[in-house]
DNA sequence: TAGGCCATCTGGTCCT
DNA sequence: AGGACCAGATGGCCTA
């Protein structure tokens, strides 16, 4: 399931910045780049829009030439684009790698099993958004056995010793249970096949939830 | 080999 | 003008 387990390979960052297009000026690939979607678009091919497939690059051309600044050379424009998009591709692979941060930090809070799968990205996701939800319900329930009439159903405290806690324990304390009408903390959930609310409230004690029910 | 996941590049759009 | 954010495209890696 999880492709890197060792991790993402973030180190091929700096080496990626200064990868080109072999064959192609920064121009065609701007136009290639530029160009409506197409199966056809390759990398490494900028050439076949050399002629005037660029209409974006071209566009954007006329508007600047337009405007009342001083008219730029060709090679000054180049450089100036060439210059401006490495800076914003260093901007989007630092947001990305934020990005990405936050979603480790994330994993790191959320009770995974075993230790050796790591979570794909909407995995984290979705199992962060229904283990939020089981908690939720689980003091919801405390609170109801704490002034209630009824002795606590579900251990708050065993499910807080989760967090951050051995993963292996995660899965020895609830065994499988069928998701079948089981209750989802929200509406769009059931409309998303893949978005698996976890098991209902009355479900939420020991025994009754598995790991896979948060995903 | 197909499919899933991921990192990266890129242009467009919106905001400051 | 420049930065942040977004979505599409692409190629690499890995697994069933």
């Amino acid at each position: 399931m999880a492709p890197h387990p060792s991790g993402a390979p973030t180190v091929q960052g700096t080496y990626e910045t200064e990868r080109s297009f072999p064959g192609a000026s920064d121009d065609e690939r701007a136009c290639a780049a530029s160009a409506p979607p197409s199966p056809a678009r390759s990398r490494g091919n900028g050439a076949e829009e050399e002629g005037g497939g660029c209409r974006g690059a071209s566009r954007k051309l006329r508007t600047r030439r337009g405007g009342r600044s001083r008219p730029k050379s060709e090679l000054a424009l180049s450089k100036q684009r060439r210059s401006r998009r490495k800076k914003a591709n260093d901007r989007e692979r630092n947001r990305m790698h934020n990005l990405n941060s936050a979603l480790d930090a994330l994993r790191g809070v959320l009770p995974t099993f075993p230790d050796d799968a790591k979570l794909t990205k909407i995995e984290t996701l979705r199992f962060a958004h229904n283990y939020i939800w089981a908690l939720t319900q689980a003091l919801r329930i405390a609170d109801h056995s704490l002034y209630g009439l009824e002795a606590p159903a579900l251990p708050c405290e065993e499910l807080g010793s989760q967090d951050g806690g051995s993963p292996g324990d995660w899965g020895s304390l609830y065994s499988p249970v069928s998701q079948a009408g089981s209750l989802s903390p929200a509406a769009s959930l059931e409309e998303r096949p893949g978005l698996q609310a976890p098991a209902s409230p009355a479900s939420l004690r020991p025994g009754a939830l598995a790991f896979s029910d948060f995903l």
